[in-house]
DNA sequence: ATTCTGACA
DNA sequence: TGTCAGAA
């Protein structure tokens, strides 16, 4: 079966290898930091035994976010320890979200307004209720209605 | 030309 | 972590 565009696309990220100059120069890493990073089990090179260094592109964005936290002042070790956290909240954020999205209306698209309504089954405890996340003109808010 | 490891005026 | 050497 021929694959979906973003099916195509996500074997193409899964696939990417950087190697370690481009990663360092492009990220301003040294190559220093990042074998001592993986020295401390921190990062993990693709190929193992090559001999060469080369990353995934998930690796990548660890290596950014942890360079980020050392850019606001926080530890490797800190560092390290956030990016954890902030994989494990955004990983339940987007099953979370991603799931009780029904629809999403957009109201403005120039201005980024729209609206986007939650998939609430009702049951014993409380009734069926429409709940709105609307972005506009007032900001973000919420409208709780019931069905 | 790049990257690797090991060492430290 | 930087930097330099000597090898791959």
């Amino acid at each position: 079966m021929e694959p979906r565009r973003d099916e195509r696309l996500r074997q193409l990220f899964q696939n990417l290898e950087i190697g370690i100059g481009g990663v360092s120069s492009s990220l301003g890493v040294s190559q220093r930091q990042l074998r001592y990073w993986e020295q401390k089990g921190y990062i993990k090179p693709i190929d193992e035994k090559s001999g060469v260094r080369h990353y995934s592109l998930a690796t990548v964005y660890l290596i950014a976010f942890i360079k980020d936290q050392l850019d606001k002042g926080y530890t490797l070790d800190a560092a390290v320890k956030n990016s954890k956290e902030a994989r494990a909240r955004s990983r339940i954020a987007r099953e979370l979200i991603g799931s009780a999205f029904d629809d999403i209306e957009i109201i403005d698209a120039d201005k980024g307004y729209g609206k986007i309504e939650l998939d609430l089954k009702e049951s014993e405890n409380h009734p069926a209720l429409r709940i709105l996340g609307i972005i506009d003109e007032n900001g973000r808010h919420f409208e709780v209605k019931e069905k």
